[in-house]
RNA sequence: GUGGGCGUAGCUCAGUUGGUUAGAGCAUCGGUUUGUGGUACCGAAGGUCGCGGGUUCGAGUCCCGUUGCCCACCCCA
């Protein structure tokens, strides 16, 4: 733990072969709810122009201000051309959509079939300060699907978001919370409306808001609404809904996604204070939570971005998706128990030895790995030591490795053309031909 | 960016009002009469107590600085 020993760049994590199991059962979990689905595996790369993130997600919010780890591009003599203003520097993508909007489009996929349901599972970056739940690389599992504006689309992407978290284990309590954001004209009225009702709490001397909504009032007036002080948010009673300037198609659509929710069995709930952080998003926006994790109970968090797709120089094509960090998915797994202890061991067990091949001599030590080597072609999970351990050690690292075989060869065995085969479980072993070890082992182990 | 807490063996941590060669558990390695295992017992190895300075006869223990990590706020996955 020297001072000058190298370690992982702040807010980035090893992931080690243990803490790899569970990942690894995320990562299978998040591919198979979207493919049930019939959605499939989109990859981008992990950086992108600064720009398509600026003009995707919006100038104004949090990620494109502060928290973009953004590179400079060099000049062809290598010269460094500086910062984040700089507008052809590169990004490293802080969530998924844009990057998947940017190649749909450019993969000529609007033209070509537009209907398109792609999921991603990979890693985004922030530069911002890590904390619990909260790391500068991390890795979300998303879907996206363009080209339809049916209220049953909406509920399709919401249905795979909550099958992800019940195949995790994830109860009964999984609770869909939705709100609509309306359409651009609609938002646009609403944030007038808004506006007006609010100007007086920030004229005056007396301005009794917080310093964060004083901010937050120029800025992005809309997250007024869900500032957490209490003083704050009795001043927000009374402020303008923006369901009461909605326009009748998007008003109808909100309902039809619930009617659609309530057909695959989840009741939503309807929750005006889900505003979300990024600019693209219009009518639907939900988050799925589980109250039982208390005050960090949101999972995952989505939406439709109808408008993005024509903002990026496309033809409008309307679009909806969600992404779940795994991070707090894992947070929220250790909270509960999950998985359960047994799931655990069966997935470590898919990783471990089948047979572990002990050599009793030095001299048997060559003839023992070509018979490992053996074993290994036919597909079956066998290790050895490497170390020159003593046969004792040997059969405790056997044992330790979680093994169903060992297979001992000595000079016993050697003249006589066969090993032993004992079974670790019920204690027991035979002599096998050398020539039907593979078969035998292979048997023994498809039976139970 | 603002605030708080913490840095002692690979890991998790003890270290009393500052006092002689800094401890435990787990993990590692070896052994318990030489070709049969997960338990038990015995033993070994492993730390310039984050780094630098100061106070003191003496500092892991007190003070200052520095660095790293963690947590909270902001915001979000």
């Amino acid at each position: 733990m020297a001072s000058d020993s190298f370690r992982n760049a702040r807010g980035t994590r090893d992931l080690y072969p243990d803490d790899l199991l569970l990942i690894h059962h995320l990562e299978r979990t998040a591919v198979a709810v979207a493919q049930a689905a019939a959605y499939r595996e989109v990859r981008t790369p992990l950086f992108e122009e600064t720009r398509l993130f600026r003009r995707s997600l919006g100038e104004a919010t949090d990620v494109v201000e502060k928290e973009m780890f953004t590179v400079p591009r060099r000049t062809a003599e290598g010269a460094e051309v500086s910062s984040t203003s700089d507008p052809l520097s590169f990004t490293f993508r802080p969530e998924g959509t844009a990057s998947v909007v940017r190649a749909y489009l450019q993969g000529g996929y609007a033209a070509r079939a537009p209907l398109q349901k792609w999921y991603y599972v990979g890693p985004m970056f922030r530069y911002e300060r890590p904390q619990k739940g909260r790391e500068r690389q991390f890795t979300q599992f998303g879907v996206e699907a363009f080209g339809a504006q049916s209220a049953t689309l909406d509920a399709e992407v919401i249905g795979i978001a909550l099958d992800f978290f019940q195949r995790l284990g994830f109860g009964e309590q999984l609770e869909v919370r939705m709100n609509s954001m309306g359409d651009p004209e609609d938002r646009a009225l609403w944030k007038d409306k808004l506006r007006d009702y609010f100007t007086p709490q920030f004229e005056g001397e007396q301005i009794e808001r917080c310093a964060d909504c004083r901010d937050r009032f120029t800025r992005n007036i809309l997250r007024l609404l869900d500032c957490k002080v209490p003083r704050c948010q009795d001043l927000n009673v009374g402020a303008p809904d923006l369901f009461e300037v909605m326009n009748e198609d998007a008003l109808m659509h909100h309902q039809q996604v619930g009617e659609a929710l309530r057909a695959i069995g989840f009741e939503p709930k309807e929750d005006r204070s889900i505003v979300r952080g990024l600019d693209y998003y219009s009518r639907t926006v939900f988050e799925v939570h589980y109250p039982p994790l208390g005050a960090r109970s949101a999972l995952c968090g989505g939406g439709r971005y109808d408008g993005l797709v024509e903002e990026m120089g496309g033809r409008p094509t309307p679009g909806v998706g969600f992404s779940v960090g795994f991070t707090p998915t894992e947070l929220a797994m250790a909270e509960l128990g999950l998985p359960p202890a047994g799931d655990l061991d069966d997935l470590r067990a898919e990783a471990a030895p089948q047979v572990f091949a002990i050599a009793v001599s030095a001299e048997d030590r060559l003839p023992l790995f070509a018979l490992v080597e053996d074993l290994r072609r036919a597909g079956v999970r066998c290790e050895l030591d490497h170390r020159g351990k003593s046969p004792k050690a040997q059969f405790k690292e056997a044992a330790k490795s979680q093994a169903r075989f060992a297979l001992v060869l000595g000079p016993d065995e050697r003249v006589a053309g066969q090993v032993v085969l004992r079974d670790l479980q019920q204690k027991q072993e035979a002599p096998v031909a050398v020539a039907d070890l593979v078969n035998t082992v292979t048997l023994a182990l498809s039976a139970p």
